[in-house]
DNA sequence: CAGTGGTCTAGACCACTGA
DNA sequence: CAGTGGTCTAGACCACTGA
């Protein structure tokens, strides 16, 4: 495994890890100042881009903050960025044991000259796609998705039939969005969705809405509507180097602390 | 070579600006190939290393996904990881055009060894802070905030009187954690949660419950229950290269869009 | 003014891995 | 095997800004 003896990591992460470690630790406090570059080249043996690379990674990260002149220092803690982990709700379900599924309950053809809501959420895109549909686990619905997507811009997506495959999973395999935001907020169910919930009008409902575009165009608008219990999202941070990907999976391997219904 | 006198823009911002335009244009599309390194330097006309660092870059975002012996290709979409914004309460509601203020409702000093509850949330750290508190905005609750504070590392936090700055703040000013993680989930208001709310019973309320850890040890635990409609959470993923600071703002200047209640 | 970080160069050796 | 990215060197010039 070890190929060179001793230096299973790069030297510029070594550095970074030893800093950051002295920041965890304590031993550096918030407004410290650390030793310039050319101090670190001396003690780390070693050139300055290789310095600047480990100072200019915790930076990006919010740990350290450098002023010219002045030198750098660790930063004071900031207002909270979290990376929340949004699943594919087929992967969470299947992640936790169940069997998941989606039913499409509607599907229309519409067009934003003629339908004032999805100008509102799309802009004036023309022809778009509405659709209704449930998230099943082990056959019980537990999420309703209202989902418009813009047709112009998607219209691969017009012939598919989403019995295999939920529409966001679709979208998240065929189009590379590059912006998006979500919405996170609680609501009670309204008649029509406690109806095709199997829940009662009045029930707490988690809501996520979500927008995603691809450059300046809106690719889609989904309002999903979660039974109170049945999902949770999961926010972190850490400095722990995580990718994306690595902070995904530990997400997903903790367990539930939030409204554990023995049901 | 690089024409000297229009450089707004650092040579490695202005490449990987210029490769992130054409991804998102489409020019590039997910799984293509683009030039090796030694192809751009000749492009760009400039050292390896400039390219190397805008092309690594954009692979520390997830646009490009690099292999050894392979090359550089477009990254396809990934399982989705967003930046949450998690502001502070007394900023949002004051951005809100709002009065904010906190009103501590019960202070207990316990034990890990004794509150067993508290030795799940914490560990056996010994000595434990428990806070029970209002949010209020113009006067109104709009959540509820229970609250343990790891009395060991916080030892400063224990004469505070909370009148002028909440928990959560006075925290955030003075203790530098290194880890976080919120989940987030919708519930029904219990009766005693709906008494202090103001609400009834079974309403919609969002959940958050935030851990915080600095290094290995644990500083606090706080569970945020938020009468639905009264408060929302933002998430966004972008190529605009934001700070956390700036997306933080973008979202704050975004107007709700979720369940909003007008009463 | 002088020290700092920001950037860039023109090389180099290496590990990896697909053709 | 050969091309790729990963890393690193030992310099350099510059803009900025606090002492």
């Amino acid at each position: 495994m070890t190929a060179k003896g001793f230096s299973a990591l790069p030297l510029h992460e070594r550095i970074r890890q030893d800093i950051e470690t002295r920041i965890i630790s304590g031993t550096l406090r918030p407004g410290d100042r650390i030793p310039s570059e050319l101090e670190l080249m001396a003690r780390y043996g070693c050139a300055r881009m290789t310095v600047n690379k480990a100072l200019s990674a915790l930076a990006t990260r919010g740990l350290l903050e450098r002023r010219k002149r002045a030198g750098t220092f660790v930063a004071r803690p900031r207002t909270v960025a979290m990376v929340l982990d949004v699943p594919d709700l087929g992967s969470a379900v299947t992640a936790r044991g169940q069997v998941y599924a989606f039913r499409l309950l509607d599907r229309q053809i519409s067009d934003t000259a003629r339908d004032r809501q999805a100008a509102a959420d799309l802009g004036d895109v023309g022809r778009v796609m509405r659709l209704t549909g449930l998230h099943l686990a082990d056959g019980v619905a537990f999420a309703l998705e209202e989902r418009l997507i813009n047709l112009a811009l998607v219209p691969a997506i017009e012939p598919v039939d989403f019995s295999t495959e939920p529409p966001g999973t679709w979208l998240l395999r065929h189009i590379p969005w590059t912006e998006a935001e979500n919405r996170i907020g609680a609501l009670a169910a309204s008649r029509a969705q406690a109806k095709v919930l199997g829940i009662s009008p009045g029930d707490a409902c988690l809501a996520i809405e979500r927008r995603t575009w691809r450059g300046a165009d809106s690719v889609t608008v989904v309002r999903q509507t979660f039974v109170a219990g049945s999902h949770e999202l999961v926010a972190r941070f850490g400095p722990a180097g995580g990718s994306p990907a690595r902070i995904s999976a530990a997400a997903a391997a903790m367990t539930s602390a939030i409204g554990t219904s023995s049901a």
